[in-house]
Order: structure tokens, then C-alpha cells, then sequence
DNA sequence: GCCATAACGCAAGTGGACTTGCGTTAGAAT
DNA sequence: ATTCTAACGCAAGTCCACTTGCGTTATGGC
């Protein structure tokens, strides 16, 4: 056995601090934004001390990454509208709308600003993991529904739809308006295959 | 006539400073890296004050993203393989891996985190516009050839090539082999109806 | 050449992210 | 119940992005 071993803790005192910082977080998030957020403010709010903060998170980014993406757990809405191409279709809209507004852009900004240690990235893809997870009903239902003839690569399905989307709120900063969801989609659906729009 | 006209100066002094903290900014982003960038070391290997460069770039992340877009500026590749497949193969390839290494990833980052005032959007907007314009010759040589069936729109295209690419470089942080570029291709290739891979 | 002023130099300061050292508290194992 | 120590509290300090006020320089228009 090796020399240390080293017993973190989990629940108690360490839980409930976490907690408090995580609310904190979204409440100072909410009220003055992403770029007036300090770490000063959510220790007052959650009187949990800076240096304790820093301790546990490493860095302000990490922090409001951690707590954007705790947040995004409760609220994942998954479509099921009758066909693939409806579902594909709210699925985009719904993500355009979220990435754009101000949540979803912090969001972004922490997931790239956030530093590439390997608690970071375990974060980062089980988060992801989750998200592709729990859309494979969406794409058993459409097989069911035979509507999918090609072989479908889900994974590629949906780094296709999204990529385009977080590009243009990341990068160029266009707005998403429903005519560019409903070509996007359409293409995206063609080229798996998808019928029954 | 409106009372105030500022009457801006392009040359002479003022450009002469410009290209001294570009040039000065990219030798530090090279020898230090985009995260160990100080405007103290570019104000001082410039020879100009820190002060002057606050003022006229507003913060350290515009001014690095000016500075990686002007070297962007140069080496732009346009490939030409005999084939629209090829050449956008080739084209997400060689963005690919520009993007991974650490002079892209210091470019997206400062895209990212760059203000949204009126001056860096148009800054921003430049670039892309240049950005697809220059690839345009692509596809006219393409319809040339007769290889693309779908009326196809260019900019939608290269948003759904690019997209997946920023994905992952950005968020996912998944390395793009040859495999995954290739399957995004032949999707994107396949429904534009592009012919003769 | 002269003048108005855009752009620069300089000094001084503010605010906030992040660190360090040390003492204290409270889970967890025995 | 006792002990060990991970995690927290606290004070103090460093570093760097960014600001402000004021004097100085050097363009560009006349």
C-alpha cells in the first residue's frame, strides 16, 4: 500500500459548505451578472471565508463553472414530439435560446476559460456524457418508429447540430433566428437520413 | 454638421506605436504564452506606456485578439486538390490543427472572452467576412466542375464543417483525429450533394 | 509656419484574483 | 472517548488588470 493515502471527506461540514458557496454563486450570478461576480461577494453571501473558496475551487472560473453546471442538471429537457425531425428541431431551438441568454453565455465562457486540470475535465465530460446520454431516447423512439435509415452515428448527429450553434454565439456572435435552425436541421436530418419531417 | 468630430490620426506616430505592440504582443505570446501575458511586458518590450496601450485597446484580451488576427492575416490557405471533397477535407484538417495548437486555442480564447463593444464586433466581423470570402473561389471552381447537385449555400456549409471543429476544441476538448474528420466530411460533403470524393 | 488637439508619457492609485503561513474546528477511524 | 487530520478561519501580502489626472509631444489642417 502506498504511503498516503489520502481520505477525503465528503459529507458534513465539507457538504454543507459546498452547498452554500454553489447557492451563493447562482444568486450573486443572478443578481449582478457573470462579469460582476467576485469571489469576495459570495463568501459574504455564503459566509463560507475566500481563502476556503479558493482552496476547494482554485479559481473564480472553476467556481461559477461549477455552479452553472449544477444548475443545468435540474433543467434538461429532453423533446419528444412525435418524429426525430420535431425533436431535433425544439432540441436546437431550445439550446439556441439558453446558449444566447445571459445564463447560458456565462455558461460558455466558464466551460472555455476553465482550466485543464484533470478534476476539470473529469467535470466538464461527465457533464457532456450526461447531456448525450440522456438524449439516446430521443433516437431509439425514431428507431422504433423506423424513421432513421441510415446508419446514425448519434454522437456525430448531435456535434453537428450543436456545433453550428455554439459557434455563432461563441465565435461569430450572430444571432440564431428560426430560419437558420429549420435549414440547419433540415440538413442535419437529411444527411442521416432522417425522414417524416 | 454635428458639433464634436473626432477627427481620428492613422499614421505617423499613432502607427507607428500600433505595430510596435503588435509585434511586441506576439513575441511575448511566444515566448511566454497567452496565459503568462502581461501589458507590462508588451509596454516594455515596446518601448510604449502601459497606459498608452490601455487606452487604445481597452483591456489585455482585445488586445491579444488584434494581434492574432492581424498574424491570421497572413497565412490563409486556400486548398485546391482538384476536388470540392478535397478541399474541404484538406481546409478542416489544416483548421483542425491550428486550433489545437496553442496559438489557435489563444485566438478562440480571446474571440471568446473579447468585449462586445462596436469597435472589436466590426473587428470581429472583418475577419469572418474575409475569412469566407476568401474560400469562395473554392466553390466556384467547384460549379465549374459541375460536382456540387444541391444549390448550395456556402456560408451554412462552412458553418456546419467548422461548428463540430469548434465543439471540440472549445468545449468538449475532444483531440480531432483523422477518423472523425473524415465522417464529418463525407456527412457534410453528402448533403450538399457534393459528388467526386 | 502656426495652431488645435489626438495621442502619448508619467505618477499614483484602486480593486480584485490568488497565495501563504498558522492556528482552529469538526468528521471519521480506532 | 480519544485521536488523527482534512477542511476551514483568519490575517497579511503579492501580482496584475485597469483607471485617473495632468502635463507633453507631434500630427494634420489651415
Amino acid at each position: 500500500m502506498t504511503a498516503t493515502e489520502v481520505r477525503r471527506r465528503q459529507g458534513g461540514r465539507s457538504a454543507r459548505v459546498r452547498q452554500a458557496v454553489l447557492e451563493a454563486t447562482l444568486a450573486v450570478l443572478r443578481e449582478s451578472g457573470p462579469d460582476q461576480l467576485t469571489v469576495a461577494d459570495v463568501a459574504r453571501r455564503s459566509r463560507v471565508h475566500e481563502t476556503s473558496i479558493y482552496r476547494r475551487w482554485g479559481s473564480r472560473q472553476n467556481l461559477m463553472l461549477d455552479a452553472l453546471l449544477g444548475a443545468q442538471d435540474q433543467r434538461m429537457p429532453v423533446p419528444n414530439t412525435g418524429s426525430l425531425y420535431g425533436d431535433l428541431l425544439a432540441l436546437a431551438t431550445e439550446r439556441a435560446e439558453y446558449l444566447s441568454g445571459s445564463h447560458g453565455r456565462a455558461l460558455l465562457r466558464s466551460m472555455v476559460m476553465s482550466s485543464d486540470d484533470a478534476v476539470l475535465i473529469e467535470m466538464r465530460d461527465d457533464f457532456l456524457q450526461a447531456r448525450f446520454q440522456s438524449l439516446k431516447p430521443l433516437f431509439d423512439r425514431a428507431i422504433d418508429r423506423g424513421e432513421s435509415l441510415v446508419e446514425t452515428d448519434p454522437r456525430l448527429l448531435l456535434e453537428m447540430l450543436f456545433g453550428p450553434l455554439y459557434f455563432r454565439v461563441l465565435i461569430s456572435r450572430e444571432p440564431i433566428d428560426r430560419e437558420f435552425l429549420e435549414h440547419l436541421v433540415d440538413r442535419v436530418a437529411a444527411v442521416f437520413g432522417i425522414t417524416g419531417r
